[in-house]
DNA sequence: TATATTTATCGTAATATTGCAATAAAATGA
DNA sequence: TCATTTTATTGCAATATTACGATAAATATA
């Protein structure tokens, strides 16, 4: 008990999951929102843009990371950090996809 | 220590936050899934089409309702849900805003 | 080589989530 | 009223997440 049954779902709602869950999370959406917000994407001064210790900022990153929304490439001591175009597309997708099919529909009730 | 600090950030980062964790695990996915497969917004037997049992597929109908993603209209023993348009568009328009964004930037570097 | 800078990892405490059996609550029909 | 049906709630165990201090790892520079 505890733990996601992820073995009993698709492959495609595994994955809309984990984009979500990557996204589940304010000190997360400040990241994409500042990784938006610099011209030349960059590195670890996201730190100083937010409210956390640096431990913890780099565990979001990480989180990010593992869920493809973010890639980051070595630059010397420091790490540029930017965002991922196909994991944002294939999460952007799916919601309008869901948009999409609502408008067709019109709520019968409810 | 453990919980989410969410007094340090934006109210639309902490709205953006919510509305992902709402769909941050696979059987709430399949439940969208689900309503949306469906003609009738049909009711309770969203239980059995779930590999879950239903007191887990209630508190999941709950997350989704307090995130806002469905809402439910009671109709004698049984209850109606379906998707509420404006939270998906509230989340669509979010991953929109981004793609359009990365459009206009095109990844300087990583 | 020693020091500073930057990022990652470890260890741990606090809290949240997931899942289900048991049970309650609410409405319908006999 | 009593059983049935449908959904919600309670209580609890297992697991996951969040946060941070301490520390390690990697690179650059003096």
């Amino acid at each position: 008990m505890g733990a996601t049954k992820t073995e009993h779902f698709t492959d495609k709602q595994n994955a809309i999951a984990k984009l979500a869950k990557a996204m589940a999370h304010p000190a997360r959406v400040a990241i994409i929102d500042y990784l938006l917000s610099v011209d030349t994407c960059i590195c670890g001064d996201i730190v100083n843009e937010l409210p956390l210790a640096q431990p913890t900022v780099s565990q979001h990153l990480k989180e990010l990371k593992e869920a493809g929304i973010i890639k980051g490439s070595i630059d010397g001591t420091s790490i540029c950090y930017c965002i991922d175009e196909l994991a944002i597309l294939e999460i952007q997708k799916y919601f309008e996809e869901i948009s999409n099919n609502l408008n067709i529909k019109k709520n019968i009730c409810c």
